[in-house]
DNA sequence: CCCCCCCC
């Protein structure tokens, strides 16, 4: 008895061309264990005579022919239907997997008995070592008509009977098989974004993708970015596939899959022009904003809420970016009788219009704590709809107008402007913050102080800046009576006088250098930058003026961050704003307040 | 391959 390997198969279909009903041999196998959602998968050892390689994986469905012993060492099988697909790599690469969806035997293990001719391994080929693996979904049909026919001609797709184009749910998508269309709808699109790291530079834009199996993000980077980005619009439905699928990392997406798309060479976008009342628009997850409570910083949510009271729109400096940015803060309470600030930015800001109470649902929202509460703020990846057309929406407006709008809810973001109050205050002695480890996190803390100025350095304290009104920019001295600015990258005949004070605070419980900028040290000093910069020349009328401002105590609002220089922590202080301490009863009151709790002592003590 | 999303 002979058997009749396909001689040269594997390499071909490595290398992403298609055998027709290879004939292989197994020469062993391994079993990837699943988890508590994936089944055990079996990898493969296969030989086509020439080569051999254990780039194959078996479809679960097939999992028992190995238990059973049918797929032993030396059995020869006929491969019916397989897919390939890439697979990203550890080590970054990319490699081709086959799943084995159906197979004939041929001739058993135990008949054959030994290996057929002397193949050898596949240089280069996949080691398809990746866990948490799904299976393949059976494809469903979607009836021709003139798109999708258009369609079919474009896409090569896994056929299926009477000849229809078969698409797959996207909640299949996996990267354990690549041949399959998605019939998916847009429902956003980020704009296009450019990045510059250690790792290179480019430009890419996101998109997410919606079926009634599910969602899925995709990206598109570089050359596919400047391909696709105008074709794709949100709220159409396109035919898409070949794309390279990867693990989904949840800190940045919402969306219920395990992978997210990438965008190659070979993706095929076809927008599908049928009725496609069949794909939903947009799905949510809500979390009742009682339960918000409960996550972490950034942590990604949907909500949705009546928006009980809106803020004005607010301008603001960025610290980092030191751009101009619109804010305005809205508060959405919910059927837990409990209300959340809402962050929005720039136009959404400015042409959000809150005086009907609108219902607002956010896809994507992520989570921002700031003085022990929290408050969710939009990004550019998250989606706001105003009174959607769904039954939450619907249901939260009945309960608004009957009853919710004549409760108090309990807000979980502590008192914001949009709440109607001052921010929270978190006093602290200047001890308390140097051991309360502030700033210790990402983002720097803030916390209010009464403290005592026990000294202002003068010592570059003062220096020219750039004259135009939103650059600070120390300028040049070019001493021919101009003074360049490198970041408006031009010279000017004139400056302005900035301050940046270093003050040295303390109370009863130690001190704290702080960093006081302008509009801070101008108050303090009870001068203006100018005025400051007309001493200059006097020696002791400069002096004079740093020297008046010791020994005044105020009310000082202060932002604190951990830093570290040559591995030696320290808390960097500056001052956000300073109040002169002149309710005394109040600032007794406060003091009272603190040494009952300290002794912890009731009320009766009055 | 991005992953920044701002402020008190």
């Amino acid at each position: 008895m002979t058997y009749k390997l396909s001689e040269g198969a594997l390499s071909v279909i490595l290398a992403g061309g298609n055998v027709d009903d290879p004939v292989v041999q197994i020469l062993g196998h391994k079993k990837i264990a699943g988890n508590s959602t994936t089944a055990d998968r079996f990898r493969l050892l296969v030989s086509d005579g020439r080569h051999l390689n254990s780039f194959a994986m078996l479809a679960t469905q097939l999992n028992d022919k190995v238990t059973s012993g049918e797929l032993c060492d030396y059995t020869v099988i006929q491969i019916t239907r397989y897919i390939t697909s890439m697979v990203a790599n550890a080590d970054k690469g990319e490699k081709r997997v086959m799943v084995i969806l159906d197979i004939k035997i041929l001739a058993l293990g135990t008949e054959v008995g030994f290996k057929l001719g002397n193949p050898r391994p596949i240089t280069g080929g996949a080691e398809a070592e990746t866990a948490g693996s799904r299976q393949p979904v059976p494809s469903r049909s979607v009836q021709p008509n003139s798109s999708t026919n258009r369609a079919a001609t474009n896409v090569t797709v896994m056929s299926s009977p009477g000849g229809s184009v078969s698409t797959h749910p996207i909640s299949s998508l996996s990267p354990y098989q690549n041949k399959w269309v998605i019939k998916a709808r847009v429902t956003t699109k980020s704009p296009v974004r450019t990045w510059a790291n250690a790792r290179g530079e480019g430009k890419l834009f996101s998109m997410d993708l919606i079926d009634e199996s599910g969602e899925i993000r995709a990206t598109a980077f570089k050359e596919q970015c400047d391909k696709f980005y105008d074709m794709i619009e949100v709220n159409k439905v396109y035919l898409i596939s070949r794309c390279l699928l990867k693990t989904a990392n949840k800190k940045f997406t919402n969306l219920k899959h395990d992978y997210e798309m990438t965008f190659t060479n070979d993706t095929q976008v076809i927008p599908c022009h049928e009725d496609s009342g069949d794909i939903p628009t947009m799905t949510f997850d809500f979390m009742s904003i009682s339960m918000l409570a409960n996550l972490e910083s950034n942590a990604l949510v949907d909500v949705i809420g009546v928006c009980k009271s809106s803020g004005e729109v607010q301008t603001l400096i960025s610290r980092n970016t030191n751009r101009e940015l619109k804010k305005r803060e809205v508060v959405i309470v919910d059927q837990s009788n409990t209300g959340v600030t809402l962050t929005l930015w720039g136009s959404q800001a400015e042409e959000f219009d809150g005086s009907l109470q609108p219902v607002l649902a956010v896809k994507n929202g992520r989570i921002n704590e700031f003085g022990g509460g929290k408050s969710v703020s939009l990004l550019q990846t998250s989606v706001l709809q105003v009174n959607p057309d769904i039954t939450e929406a619907h249901k939260l407006r009945g309960w608004f107008d009957n009853i919710g709008s004549t409760q108090e809810q309990e807000s979980i973001s502590g008192r914001t402007a949009a709440a109607g109050g001052g921010f929270p205050t978190n006093w602290m002695t200047l001890k308390e913050a140097q051991e309360n480890q502030l700033g210790c996190a990402d983002k720097p803390d803030y916390f209010t102080a009464v403290a005592t100025v026990l000294l202002v350095r003068s010592e570059n304290s003062l220096y020219k800046a750039c004259p135009t009104a939103e650059c600070n920019k120390k300028v040049i001295d070019q001493n021919n009576g101009m003074y360049r600015c490198e970041k408006c990258n031009r010279e000017y005949p004139n400056f302005k006088y900035r301050l940046l004070l270093s003050v040295s605070l303390g109370d009863f419980s130690g001190n704290q250098w702080a960093t006081c900028f302008q509009e801070a040290a101008e108050a303090l000093l009870g001068m203006s930058a100018q005025e400051v910069g007309d001493l200059f020349h006097d020696d002791k009328q400069f002096q004079e003026a740093f020297n008046r401002a010791a020994f005044k105590t105020c009310i000082f609002r202060l932002r604190a961050k951990m830093e570290s220089y040559n591995d030696e922590n320290r808390l960097k202080v500056t001052v956000v704003d300073i109040k002169s301490l002149t309710n005394m009863q109040e600032h007794n009151a406060r003091l009272i307040t603190e040494i009952k709790d300290m002794a912890g002592v009731g009320n009766s003590l009055v």
